[in-house]
DNA sequence: ATATTATTTTAGACAAGCCTAAAATAATAT
DNA sequence: ATATTATTTTAGGCTTGTCTAAAATAATAT
């Protein structure tokens, strides 16, 4: 049986990993899950017994396969319930990333296959983000930061930031949402700040902003 | 913050209690929860302190208030979910008890409101439970046991026993649902057993059956 | 090349929720 | 009224997941 605590860390290792592409540092970790060092050098370990990892001492930790496939599940079912929040119980996209939090770690793989049937196998979720199927396959989708776009350039938003929730009723105040397209006017090269066109309106984007909205390369 | 064996075991006094009617044993709470009466002994005393119960000691425990609004919207949850499972997910009858069990602890008023609205504000579940409702008011069905009637009584189904998949699928073959209407021809004295009827189809029901089956009185 | 700083691990402790074994109390039978 | 039996509580211990403080290791700066 694996713990509602390895689940967490193994879809946090997922992610920061970038997919499994880089290894994870304790720090790094620690930070993502609100912990300290010491406490995720003692879950390191017992997920390396469990063999969901490999650990090198000092060096951090990747994914091993299995884990691999533990991390897709888990988000596989945030994706999906951030879909049904949306599309069925008539949630707006700023609220649903807490609840997913939890609904994620419902184990009944009937239950999630029943949900997806009923959602009509969605392949995005309503940040942009590719849902995993039942092999924990995930389409890598062809995504850069708006952030690292240069003048002139016209992309279609692919996917944003979803956990924070301030940030993502600013991006629905201005339209910013998948599919929408997005224009780079201009670019602030000593703060990295913005000004775009979505929907035919300007707006000046922090760097912040623009590294937290996915672009189609 | 209430922790998921506290809602539990808050669930499980409700629920032993008679809605609170009557003081629930160390013991009978230790079998309940499949668990030993040292650790209900142990929990017991944390409810006590935390006033969700009131406790004397060797003569069990009875829910507070507080510890009654707890109870109620842990069960307002299961239900509300059972029929999310059966009428949306076209989950059957005797495959919901267990999944609802998890989705009960869910922490958010938000989402079971909302899950309450589209589901069109049911006042029972699957199994014909009554859904108690936002304020943990839930209506006392006029119920009794099958068990109980003489022969040529003649009754409505109100409800059935929700927790044992077997009995449900059973119930579920002879046509046995809330609603339906249910005649007793005979009753054997000696072991309870009870021949009735069932959409003109007669059936042989043990003791045990009938106990599970709850009909208007 | 060595000293300083930053990161990670180890050591020891704690709360929650469970366990077993033993002691205390209540219920029951004579 | 007392002995036996059943129930409940206490005592002490275990695991999970967390913590702080100290030690070990790695990275960086001089």
């Amino acid at each position: 049986m694996i713990s509602l605590a390895e689940e967490n860390y193994l879809k946090s290792i997922y992610h920061l990993s970038q997919a499994g592409s880089k290894s994870v540092l304790t720090n790094e970790l620690a930070e993502a899950m609100n912990t300290k060092a010491a406490s995720v050098t003692d879950m390191i370990k017992k997920l390396s017994t469990k063999e969901f990892i490999s650990y090198e001492k000092y060096y951090g930790v990747n994914l091993t396969t299995k884990g691999k496939v533990v991390a897709l599940s888990v988000i596989r079912k945030h994706r999906l319930w951030e879909t049904f929040l949306v599309e069925k119980l008539a949630f707006s996209w700023d609220e649903v990333h807490e609840v997913a939090e939890q609904l994620e770690h419902i184990q009944s793989k009937r239950l999630i296959e029943k949900l997806d049937e009923y959602l009509g196998f969605p392949k995005v979720d309503p940040h942009g983000d590719p849902i995993p199927d039942t092999n924990g396959k995930i389409k890598a989708l062809q995504q850069v930061m708006l952030a690292t776009l240069k003048p002139g350039a016209d992309s279609i938003i692919v996917a944003v930031k979803d956990s924070d929730s301030q940030l993502l009723k600013y991006l629905d105040k201005i339209g910013a949402r998948p599919g929408k397209t997005i224009k780079v006017i201009e670019r602030e090269e000593y703060d990295g700040s913005m000004e775009v066109s979505i929907n035919n309106q300007r707006f000046f984007l922090s760097k912040e902003v623009s590294e937290n909205i996915l672009v189609n390369a």
